[in-house]
DNA sequence: GATATCGGTTCATTATTTGAACCCTTATTT
DNA sequence: AAATAAGGGTTCAAATAATGAACCGATATC
């Protein structure tokens, strides 16, 4: 790896639940020696990518990303434009409504909103969703590119729970009733006892970039909850894919 | 510069205006050779910093800095927190608003709304605003620590206008008067025939970590409505830092 | 008071980065 | 239609930057 990929991988390291990690933890959880792991930080510093605590001398990330992460919104809005419609589905379902973003060979979840009740299901921001067993997986495969499903399904396929799909026929199945019926349903496929349902967000080109999906705790999901689900996240995936590409409906026809 | 700068420096090529640029521009304009350009571009994109345009080939900012940003954002919900308060700013007085974080030495503009009129102050996201010169600035530190004052009082002071004050004891006053009324006012210092007022947005330690400012047309702004939007900004810089830091309005006495 | 952990630093060794020259393709010009 | 220029991308010997074991001082633990 470069020395710019061991850089990021550093930064990749903080999460929502660990957002400050002291010298010795990441150096620890990268692999790479003391030394190196702190001029790596002094760079990430120096440009503004990571900050460091003036008291516990632990490291954050830094301004810079933000920066950076809203001069990219500026010209390419999905959040601006996908937030609010996460929001009404949320409120409307009283159910986790995620929003995920393609980024490198996986979804990110760039958003999320959860329902203000005990038993919920918690997404992470910045969590990685795996494509092949989650229900915004499926929904992104319905409608990817051609080698991007290949390169799925011919990797190898972890199995998160006794549900999850990992014979490539299978998943084919599964991606292409998503495709007919506009969303995606994942039963127990990423995390016993939660179902969810996904639509495909889609750029001027037609192919999926992202997703929209509600997850819910099985227990209490029957089948017509499903069903109104799936409506209502095709109806905001879709929503939000015309508003992407100036409200033009046309340019959503799929070609090549 | 270390090869991790080199690849930062390179994303800090793209702007608002510019958001999308070829490999021979972007090595034309950090100095780089354009083999060391694209390897560095390579391991960006291998991160998801970067994205390629499949079409035109050339480069933007990607998905996983949005990640990183909202990572971030989840521990320290600044944009958040501060966002509302910019919008209700925006349209109770008709003029720019725009939110500036503390970055690498200077403040980085992460929010603005401009009002629906043709005659107004632009202010870009992810502009960088220069410490003595902007009404931002000078609220910074006012309440900043003493080192960093002393930093930017000794650096080399551009004069950006006529107006700009560019002496170190002019400065200097500028700031103690800021720190007496609780708003700062800048008239023409930074750009002709634009005067701002800005207040600080404080964290727990009492420290200034970012500010909110409104800029308007001088041709158009009097006495009045300079005192008005510099209550204006202090009561929203206030509201936003007391947000920050649990409603605890003890914790933003200045400390050190 | 001995031991462990942490943040941070040093410097000879090692591995990565570098860039001039190159190829290929696509306009633009003559 | 040939020639020229500009863009994206690649190669490999030479130059430079990254590396990590050992070390320091401080703080916390036993």
């Amino acid at each position: 790896m470069g020395t710019v990929g061991k850089a990021i991988s550093l930064l990749e390291l903080f999460t929502v639940d660990e957002p400050e990690l002291g010298l010795s933890e990441l150096a620890r959880r990268s692999g790479f020696d003391k030394a190196t792991t702190r001029r790596l930080l002094m760079s990430l510093t120096g440009h503004g990518f990571v900050e460091q605590d003036a008291g516990t001398r632990h490291y954050r990330l830094g301004a810079g990303l933000s920066r950076l992460a809203r001069i990219r919104e500026a010209r390419f809005p999905f959040l601006q434009t996908a937030v609010p419609l996460v929001r009404d589905l949320a409120s409307s379902t009283a159910e986790t409504v995620h929003l995920s973003e393609f980024g490198v060979e996986t979804l990110v979840t760039v958003h999320v909103e959860h329902p203000a009740r005990s038993n919920r299901v918690n997404v992470d921001i910045g969590q990685l969703l795996p494509l092949h067993s989650t229900a915004s997986g499926i929904a992104y495969l319905a409608f990817a590119r051609a080698e991007t499903v290949r390169a799925c399904l011919t990797g190898s396929l972890n199995a998160f729970t006794a549900h999850t799909l990992i014979e490539p026929a299978a998943i084919s199945r599964s991606i292409g009733e998503t495709r007919d019926r506009g969303y995606s349903i994942c039963d127990q496929g990423f995390e016993e006892g939660v179902i969810s349902v996904a639509a495909a967000i889609r750029a001027a080109d037609g192919f999926a970039l992202g997703t929209i999906a509600v997850a819910a705790p099985k227990a209490r999901t029957n089948a017509a909850d499903i069903a109104e689900r799936g409506l209502a996240v095709m109806t905001a995936a879709r929503e939000i894919s015309m508003r992407l590409n100036g409200e033009n409906l046309q340019t959503l026809r799929r070609q090549a």
